[in-house]
DNA sequence: GCAGATTCGTTGCATGTGTAATAGTTGGAT
DNA sequence: ATCCAACTATTACACATGCAACGAATCTGC
């Protein structure tokens, strides 16, 4: 027939990627989750704090591609627990500044450690596979699309 | 400072995966969604069937790694727009057969012939890279958590 | 100045999700 | 035979999600 082509669910890349992502996701959340309560949407809003220091929701969701809502609402659980500060821009009323409280720094660079030592692990863990060249196809399959 | 690691979070390989995994998902997910009115989860219970043949619920579970939750509220709709019949195993009543209806193989075959192309011009477009290593990289990542 | 379009961020709503509890069935130990 | 543990699949519930609508502030063209 003409369409017993070969396909194998099991390489189709979609799959595959969304199958890698859920594992180290899963595996991941238990670190943030577990030591200060965090939820996913929560840890990338810190990370993007903590490197890139004082932002808008405007700027995070430009440079994550989180849903503004997602932001939102996780700015709003940040600060309740006084990981950031939440401070109105005077030139422009609608825009407000996020930036880190002390706490909110202290966890994130116990997080960024522990990420660190995780990527690495991941890394070991393929050996003498290329990583390079897999951070390499990974970031120009996000950027691709439509 | 000790802690000034070289990390970069566009490095960190499980917000790359995420980023890449969620990118091609949604890319992809415009053509079920479009053509059958599926959800990503009929999708993939969809080619399990297609692929493999009958299979009972904790079948696809087994080979999915999908929640047991998705499953069934995935085969209930397949089932009412009438893509597969469910079967009651008579020597283990708990048990239930799932199988393909002609319309049911027919939406497969169609999508298996798209997702071929796809993947194919997924492959291409990440052009002289090696898409062989990225696949078995990314099915260890998959394979490996705890 | 002023009206309409645009932007920032939030919220209402319908839908999707995982955890835990459930009904029904089977298998195993005594 | 009987009781209890294990298994299959579904459902209830609380929570996360994305879309659309929204209020407030700003910008644009005139």
């Amino acid at each position: 027939m003409a369409d017993q082509d070969t396909f194998d669910l099991q390489s189709f890349l979609p799959y595959l990627l969304n199958q890698a992502a859920e594992a180290s996701s899963l595996d991941f959340q238990s670190v943030y989750k577990g030591r200060y309560g965090m939820l996913r949407n929560e840890w990338r809003v810190l990370f993007h704090l903590g490197m890139y220091g004082r932002l808008t929701a405007s700027d995070i969701r430009d440079r994550s591609g989180l849903h503004k809502t997602k932001i939102s609402r996780a700015v709003q659980r940040l600060a309740e627990r006084r990981f950031l500060t939440r401070v109105r821009d005077e030139q422009d009323r609608r825009a407000e500044h996020l930036e880190l409280t002390a706490q909110g720094q202290a966890a994130y660079r116990d997080l960024r450690k522990i990420a660190k030592d995780y990527d690495d692990a991941l890394a070991e863990m393929l050996g003498d596979e290329d990583v390079a060249a897999l951070r390499r196809m990974l970031l120009r399959l996000a950027q691709r699309v439509s």
